[in-house]
DNA sequence: TATAGAGTTCGATGGTCGTCGAATAATAGA
DNA sequence: TCTATTATTCGACGACCATCGAACTCTATA
């Protein structure tokens, strides 16, 4: 993979809301609103629920963050444009699911 | 470490030219003069000329990059500022060498 | 102290990014 | 087919970023 290529990995998570979903995804959890403060990434038990099985859903998404959804769709457009997602319209709903050869790619980069 | 610092780091790697430079710092070596289409980073044999031990250089930096030296100063302090590399004045030149530490903690996060 | 070399700071500028709300499209079900 | 729900696209806008050249500072040395 040319530098270029994991230039346009790294921004992506560049944004601090954008790696938030992509933790999301991650994780399939959800960040707890105006966390800012805290020391590290948590899950929460409360209004946000933790997504079922391996893929995270957009309406998820946006009822955890404070963001519009166009601002989200758009987040969600950056990520899969960088191979780091991968996204599937299922009905009416949208879901997503970590691509893990990318993410093993930087991994081999970074060694 | 919280989110916001990891996003900062990306955002440091985030540009194609601040992270060849990083590149350089970390393999201790040049990249070629517009190396573009290249399919992966290498070493230059020719002008570009490495840096010897695990320090590079800000001079040597810019003989190998088509950027000012205003521009080259600047990705290094955003690079320092990211904890991705430490710098130190040597009388009148300036070392910069990788911070493993950062290294590491990404390796962990993307883990 | 004068000079040269090495790096920094400053101000400007064109370009990209993050965000929004509104309008639009796609889908499911009544 | 009408309606509600879900997601996308569009246009706008302010903020931030990458880059440059010029002026400056700092250090070593003649």
């Amino acid at each position: 993979m040319k530098v270029s290529n994991y230039s346009k990995i790294f921004k992506a998570l560049s944004n601090e809301q954008r790696l938030n979903i992509f933790l999301m995804i991650y994780k399939q959890c959800c960040v707890p609103k105006g966390s800012g403060g805290s020391s590290e990434f948590k899950t929460k038990g409360g209004s946000c629920c933790p997504v079922r099985g391996i893929q995270a859903v957009f309406t998820k998404i946006c009822g955890c963050m404070n963001l519009s959804k166009s601002t989200i769709s758009h987040h969600l457009k950056e990520l899969q444009n960088a191979g780091l997602i991968i996204c599937e319209r299922e009905g009416q709903t949208y879901r997503c699911r970590v691509n893990k050869k990318t993410l093993n790619s930087i991994k081999e980069f970074l060694k």
